[in-house]
DNA sequence: GCAGTATTTTATTATATAGAAATTCAGCAA
DNA sequence: TTGCTGAATTTCTATATAATAAAATACTGC
């Protein structure tokens, strides 16, 4: 259990996730993903280094740059159904909301 | 993003993780819950309530029980998926323990 | 040794949890 | 009605955790 909402911790921060998505379309460098999500470079490694540990991330070293690739594919998975259950969440809300402005301003409307 | 987030977050929590799976069998009351967690009523209430605003479970009075049931059905997959990628991080663990153990125990194997 | 990347450390701030106490609410009985 | 009881929720406080930003430290190649 305690496994399970680490595993949920990890994704629960919004730099963290952008940095996931950012790493979707390919390797990319400490710098490159500063530069693309607009952190500082020591929040960013930080950040790259707990989705290391978690192992959702993999990391090459290769002359004065490290490279981060995703390495658990669960992740594109994972991300789509949360994308799907907040829309889901989002109709609903915009349904009922409908409803209760038809109510209210034609009143005829069931 | 921030939304996405904030989706992980509700389920990066151990109680709220128990209070879900306790809720996998079917709908329960809330004094039934902190019986079931070992939790206090208070506590149990209070990360109920969190699942209620994130829409994954949903809440039916009557008389003086309060019955709470689970609504979000990708939760169910959500939770696949973890248990999958860390049981899959536990075998690939063991498997590199596993070859070094060989290494240094019969160093024969390659 | 120097310059460019990356990581680690430190301090501050913000957020979230548990636990205790207080409050609300529904049903029941005097 | 009034008061009482059980169930649930809310409020409050202390503590712990985690994020940001800034400074210091490593590492690599020239």
């Amino acid at each position: 259990m305690e496994r399970v909402a680490e595993r949920f911790k990890v994704l629960s921060e919004p730099m963290r996730l952008k940095l996931i998505y950012a790493l979707m379309d390919g390797e990319k460098t400490v710098s490159e993903l500063v530069e693309e999500t607009g952190g500082l470079q020591a929040n960013v490694s930080k950040h790259l280094g707990m989705l290391l540990d978690a192992g959702v991330v993999g990391r090459r070293k290769q002359g004065l740059n490290a490279y981060y690739r995703i390495v658990d594919e669960s992740i594109y998975e994972l991300c789509d159904l949360v994308c799907g259950s907040i829309r889901d969440r989002l109709e609903e809300e915009l349904r009922a909301f409908s409803s209760s402005q038809g109510r209210a301003t034609a009143k005829g409307q069931q």
